[in-house]
DNA sequence: GTTGGAAATGGCAACGCTATCATTGCACCT
DNA sequence: AGGTGCAATGATAGCGTTGCCATTTCCAAC
C-alpha cells in the first residue's frame, strides 16, 4: 500500500533552491554551487542564475546548509556583561578577527550568573557552533564537562591564571594587582585604601584584590580601610563610595579601585570635596579605559589590551579546527599607566 | 541496479536522538517529545531517557530542530556600535524581553556602515529569524526590500521620524533637538555653539544637530560657531573640540553637545581652563549617561529610555507573529534632565 | 470479559541544502 | 575515427530533527 504524502500544513512559502534552479533551467547543484562560490560554473550559468536569484529576491538558508554541511560557521562568545564596557571592546577585537572569515559570532551574556553561564552554553552549543569564546576561567560542573565534550575549540578569555581546557588568551590579574600595588609603594605611599567591588561574582576584579593585598603583604603592609559594593561598579557608586572611605578620616595617602569607572567616581568626589588629588590622596584605577584619559588630571591607572584579546581569542579558534594536545596560554599582557593621579 | 549507499565522509561523530533513543529503548519521537518538553509522555519513560540523555551527554541539534520545525527561535539585532554605550544598553533591555521566552537574540554591528548593514542584514536573515530588531530608518535600498519581503516582523528603534516598515520604536530626535534649545532659550541663554558629530554616519546626531538649528531659527538665532568632527565620538573628542571652540573667543554663552561623551569632554576642558559652568559658558548634553550624573556638578541633558527602548521593541515583535495592517510607531519619549551645567 | 476512549508511543516523510559521485559535452591529440 | 582529458552540469542520498498521523497500551465502566 502506497504511503500516503504528507503535506505539511502550509509551510512558509519561501523561495528555495529548487525554485531558482528551475526558473533558471538549471540543476540544484549548480545553483548551489553559484550561491557558496565554488566549484566550476561556466560565467553565462552564473549570470543567468544570479538573475534569477535577484528576480526571485532568493535567500540562502543557512540553516538547511549548516545542516547539509555539518558546518554553521557559527562562533559562540559569552561574556559577562555589556555595561561593563571593557566586554564591547573585546567583541570589537573579535569582530575584527572575524572580518574576511565567513565565521560569525554569536554573542550571549551571562550577567556573571555562573548558573545562566550553563544555561547559554547548553543553548550556544545546541547551535554546533565551529569555537566558543567565553569569559573567564570559573564555570560550573556541568558547564565545564559540556565545552570539553562538545569537541570545538574553547577559548577562555580575559585570564590565564589558570590551566584551560583548551586555550587562554588573556593576562593574569593577581600579577596586575600586585604590579599596582609594588608601583605605588615604589612611589612612596604606605597608607592605602581600596574602593571597589566586594561581591562574589566578577571573580577577575576579586583577583586584582588579592594581588593588591598579597603585594602588600610582602612589604608587612595592609589595607587600612576597606569599602566595597557588590552588583555592578559604576561612576556613582565610586563617588559615593570614596566619600564613604574619606570619611573615616583615616590619613589614607592612596585609594586603589577595582577600575577605572570606580576611580573616576573617586576623582569626581575629591574634586566636588577639595581634596588635591594626588596630594592629599593619590588615586590608582585598573582598565585603562578613555575617560581616564580626557579627564582634567589623566587617571593613573593599569591598561589592558582588551581589543587584542578579542582579536587573539579568535586568531586561536580559526589556527586549527582542533585542539593542541597540551592547553596553551597566552598572555596579552598589560601596562602601568602613570597618569597625574599617583 | 541498486543505488549506493552514500557515506560522506566520517562525519562528526556526534550523539543523535537516535544514539539516545536506542539506548534508552524508545522511539525518536519520545526523546524528541521529551527534550522539548511536549506531548504526553510517561513519566517513567521521562527519567529513563533524561538519564541516558545525561550518559551520553546529549545535546539537541538546533540546526537540525530549526529545519525541521521551521523555527529558528532567533531575534536578529542590528545595530551600528558597540563602543557606544547606549547599544549595549539597548541590548539589556531586550535580552531583558527576552528572558523567559525561548528566543534567543543573535547581535550584528554595523560601524555605521549602510553597506555593511546590507551583508549583516542579509547574513542575519540567511538564518530564518522570527524577527529583526535594526537600528534606525536608513538603509540601502536593497536591504529595504530584503526586510520588507522576509515577512518577519521587523522594528525599526531608536527613531520614529520616519514611516516604519513594520514598526517603529524610539523617539524623534529631530524634537529632543529643538526641546533641548527651547530649554535653553528659556533659562535666557543666546549666543549657541555646538560641538559634536559632524560625519555622515550617525543619522540620529545629525537630526538632533537639525533639530537645534531649526528651533535656533525660530527665534531668530544661529549657531554662531560649529566645531564637529566624524568617526566615533569620545570624550577625548570633546575635550578637543570645546577646546577648539573656546579658543575662538567669541562670548559664547552656552554650547550644545551632539551627546553626553562629548559634553563631559567639554566640561574636563573647562575645568582645566577655568572656564566657570554655567556662569562663564554653559553645557548641555544628550543621553543621560550615568557618567554625566556622577559628575562633580551633573550634566545637563536630555534623557531617553534606552533599555525601554530595547524592550518594548523584543515585546512588539513577539505580541504577534504577523505585521500589522498600518506600521505602527511607538514613542518612549525624552526628558530634560535640568542638572548643573546649564 | 468486553469495550471504548484516553494515554503513550512509534513510524516516517519532510525541512532546504550540500557532498559526492556520475554524466555530458567539447576541444585536442594521435 | 577514436580516444583523452577536463570543464560544466546533473542526480540523489543524506544532515538530525520534528510534524503528523497511526498504532499500541492501559484501565475504567459496563
Amino acid at each position: 500500500m502506497a504511503k500516503q504524502r504528507q503535506r505539511l500544513t502550509d509551510r512558509k512559502s519561501k523561495v528555495t533552491v529548487s525554485d531558482v534552479a528551475r526558473l533558471a533551467e538549471v540543476s540544484d547543484s549548480t545553483v548551489s554551487r553559484i550561491m557558496r562560490g565554488q566549484g566550476l560554473v561556466a560565467d553565462a550559468t552564473r549570470e543567468k542564475v544570479m538573475a534569477t536569484v535577484r528576480a526571485l529576491g532568493y535567500v540562502p538558508n543557512r540553516i538547511a546548509g549548516s545542516l547539509a554541511s555539518l558546518d554553521s560557521r557559527l562562533v559562540g562568545v559569552v561574556i559577562p556583561s555589556l555595561s561593563n564596557i571593557v566586554f564591547p571592546e573585546i567583541l570589537q577585537g573579535v569582530n575584527a578577527g572575524l572580518a574576511g572569515t565567513n565565521r560569525q559570532s554569536v554573542i550571549s551574556v551571562t550577567d556573571y550568573d555562573l548558573d545562566k553561564e550553563e544555561t547559554v552554553v547548553r543553548n550556544l552549543l545546541a547551535w554546533q557552533p565551529v569555537a566558543v569564546l567565553i569569559a573567564g576561567s570559573t564555570h560550573t560542573d556541568a558547564t565545564q564537562r559540556m565545552l570539553e565534550n562538545s569537541g570545538v575549540r574553547v577559548v577562555e578569555f580575559m585570564e590565564i591564571d589558570h590551566k584551560p581546557i583548551d586555550a587562554a588568551v588573556g593576562f593574569s590579574h593577581l600579577s596586575a594587582g600586585k604590579a599596582a600595588v609594588r608601583h605605588l609603594l615604589q612611589r612612596g605611599y604606605r597608607r592605602f585604601g581600596y574602593v571597589g567591588y566586594g561581591g562574589n561574582q566578577d571573580l577577575r576584579a576579586l583577583m586584582r584584590h588579592q594581588g593588591m593585598r598579597e603585594a602588600l603583604a610582602e612589604a608587612g603592609l595592609a589595607f587600612q580601610a576597606e569599602v566595597v559594593s557588590d552588583g555592578q561598579t559604576t561612576v556613582a557608586k565610586g563617588r559615593a563610595q570614596t566619600a564613604e572611605i574619606c570619611a573615616k578620616a583615616l590619613g589614607l595617602d592612596v585609594l586603589t579601585f577595582s577600575n577605572d569607572d570606580m576611580a573616576v567616581g573617586g576623582l569626581f568626589h575629591c574634586m566636588s570635596a577639595g581634596i588635591r588629588v594626588p596630594d592629599d590622596l593619590a588615586l590608582f584605577g585598573f582598565n585603562g579605559l578613555d575617560i581616564g584619559r580626557a579627564l582634567p588630571q589623566p587617571l593613573s591607572t593599569i591598561r589592558a589590551n582588551r581589543f587584542d584579546i578579542g582579536q587573539r581569542s579568535i586568531e586561536v579558534c580559526l589556527s586549527s579546527p582542533v585542539r593542541p594536545t597540551v592547553p596553551v596560554s597566552i598572555d596579552t599582557g598589560f601596562a602601568i599607566f602613570e597618569g597625574a593621579t599617583a
